[in-house]
RNA sequence: GGCCCUGUCGUCUAACGGUUAGGACACCGGCCCUUCAAGCCGGCAGCACGGGUUCGAUUCCCGUCAGGGCCGCCA
């Protein structure tokens, strides 16, 4: 194995060099001890952190050092680059925005650059939409990145999907110097599998068994070459440990034994996770790996990669995860995790980041409100804090307040204008309003729920909010599973879309369409009568119905079952 | 279950060997005010536990416990 000595081109946190602008972490370690260097330089846990007379900048990089100007990327020196590399499946991820948030701010504070890059190898699940609200979501934010797959860039491109040829030849320069190999095992095998290794109990062997890992690349390659379906495998090391350096963690090592071999190559000829993403930060020049805490496991399998390509690894920094209220990884289930969401709410971008910058981190012992330039001005990486944060909307919503109350009215009205009370929604909401009122100021009372974010239900739309001949209870199920089968996967927020998939569940669900629609009307508008359903959907948006209609299903579950009657009188 | 990460008020955090452990959200009082909100003042509340190291540990080390993450041809 080639032991590339680092240049020291990239600002970097000091303690990763020696006085030789060596890096003092080989990253990597096949087999036998991890070399003397690592016992020392980190002492503790907290051994990096706190290191004293840290600096930015080590300049002792900055100039002569041995590989400064050999080895690793080609076009730039001493520049900072980052990365966010989102994976446009669903609605924009407020986690998403929060690594986004750190990254941006590393680059910057470092004149460096930050890069949007878009992780759909998954063809199943990934999408436009996704991917184009992934792009509002973070303009609106004030994200903007120098590199991308909108605005291009020297290194695209910048979307996975449209790399195929360098995954398919970086992972066969692999298999040609055994690195890598071809696996012929098929889904049941690998599900039998993981079956029997989970009834076993063989806890510290689970995974790939390395079956095809014995297969004689000759035997190997006449299968492939007769067209037999496989994927391509790392090859682990099979003893030994791996030993990274994150930045904030220090060392993290792993045993070999119990890493498997990380499928690279999907059947399909896509690439996966671990192969894209290692060969992209490195053709793209990402010199700091700043994401989420739940890839520390993968990271021997990234090393390896970077190892058996003879590459230099990036500054790697993993970032505690946000957490539901109970402290497990944030959710859709128990939270609001959707950057659209918060957008329709309300909530200001600026709010929005200078409560994620507090996520982790603190401009000073008694100030938390603080500008995007001020915290790029004041951030320090290694001032991130590790305890996984509780993501609480409670707060966000204060700061939220402090920052709207900060407003000029004039700054207010155009905040207004922007969103809610823009000209094309009242447009939208008066071409349904419309024919439906006879004096202009009953408009304002009629289309109220277009606009308001909660709705009450009067005592009609409590009785008519359970649909007939049904229970609330029965609703209740109704409802919910149509918002998760149908009305949560649906990005593309139309009304002959929702129609479609209402009409289609209702049937799957044995509802008469009419008997399902006048809870959901109820649900959504709070109202008996109101304009055509879908319609009114399409304009009301993909947000306040989904909320609403959660809302509507809570209320279901707390009135009383009771057949036939509708709700009790102080259900909710 | 295995491996890994983490551990200061309920929540977000400050503290980088010596502090009455500071600030913020939430909560509870009070002031202000026609009301509400905001604002201001005050209160409640925390170093997970046990061993070391040290003259001295919230702080450094070890262990325990607890929480979390990962264990996919998803990222």
């Amino acid at each position: 194995m080639v032991q590339s000595h680092v240049s020291c081109r990239w600002t970097t946190p000091q303690h990763r060099w020696d006085a030789n602008c060596r890096p003092t972490l080989t990253g990597v370690n096949f087999g036998g001890p991890a070399p003397p260097t690592l016992a020392g330089r980190f002492p503790g846990a907290a051994g990096p952190r706190h290191a004293p007379g840290r600096r930015l900048v080590d300049s002792r990089c900055r100039a002569g050092c041995p590989g400064a100007s050999k080895g690793g990327h080609p076009t730039m020196a001493n520049v900072v680059r980052t990365r966010i590399a989102p994976s446009p499946t669903g609605d924009p991820h407020v986690g998403t925005a929060y690594v986004a948030l750190f990254n941006y701010a590393w680059a910057k504070k470092n004149g460096g650059q930050f890069i949007l890059r878009i992780e759909d190898t998954d063809r199943e699940r990934s999408n436009r939409t996704s991917e184009r609200m992934i792009f509002e979501s973070l303009r609106w934010l004030g994200l903007s990145w120098d590199e991308g797959p909108d605005v291009g860039g020297p290194f695209g491109p910048y979307r996975q999907s449209e790399r195929f040829a360098i995954y398919r030849d970086h992972a066969e320069q692999l298999v040609a110097r055994g690195a890598a190999y071809p696996c012929f095992c098929t889904r049941e095998r690998l599900e039998g599998l993981r079956e029997e290794q989970r009834r076993q109990k063989v806890a510290h062997a689970l995974g790939y068994d390395g079956h095809c890992r014995a297969l004689a690349p000759a035997e190997a390659a006449r299968r492939r070459a007769a067209g037999e379906p496989h994927v391509i495998r790392l090859a682990m090391p099979r003893e030994g440990e791996t030993a990274v350096a994150d930045l904030l963690r220090g060392e993290i090592r792993i045993d070999n034994r119990l890493v498997d071999d990380q499928v690279l190559l999907k059947s399909d000829g896509f690439p996966t996770y671990h192969l894209a993403n290692v060969v992209d930060d490195h053709l793209m020049g990402i010199t700091h790996v700043i994401r989420a805490e739940e890839w520390i496991s993968s990271l021997p399998k990234h090393a390896q990669l970077y190892r058996a390509f003879g590459w230099e690894e990036p500054v790697f920094c993993h970032l505690p995860l946000l957490r539901n209220a109970d402290k497990s990884k944030i959710s859709k289930r128990k939270n609001p995790v959707s950057l659209n969401f918060y957008r329709r709410a309300g909530y200001l971008p600026e709010a929005m980041l200078n409560y994620l910058a507090l996520m982790g981190w603190a401009i000073s012992a008694d100030r938390e409100e603080f500008s995007l330039p001020e915290f790029i001005a004041s951030f320090e990486i290694e001032d991130i804090t590790l305890g996984g944060p509780v993501f609480d909307v409670e707060k966000l919503t204060w700061m939220n307040g402090k920052y709207i109350r900060a407003l000029a009215v004039p700054d207010l009205l155009a905040k207004l204008r922007a969103d809610i009370l823009s000209d094309d929604h009242l447009t939208r909401v008066l071409a349904l309003a419309h024919e439906r009122v006879e004096k202009l100021e009953d408009f304002v009372e009629y289309a109220r729920f277009f606009f308001v974010g909660e709705i009450e239900y009067d005592a009609e739309a409590r009785v008519k909010l359970v649909g007939k001949k049904r229970t609330a209870a029965e609703t209740a199920e109704a409802l919910s599973r149509l918002l998760e089968e149908r009305l949560d996967p649906l990005l593309d927020w139309e009304a002959a879309r929702l129609e479609a998939e209402m009409r289609a569940f209702a049937e799957a669900a044995g509802w008469k369409s009419g008997d399902l629609f006048m809870p959901v009307r109820i649900a959504v508008t709070g109202k008996a009568a109101t304009p055509p359903l879908f319609e009114t959907m399409e304009v009301l948006g993909r947000e306040l119905c989904r909320r609403r209609l959660r809302r509507a299903v809570e209320t279901l579950r707390s009135m009383n079952a009771d057949p036939g009657r509708g709700p009790a009188p102080e259900g909710v």
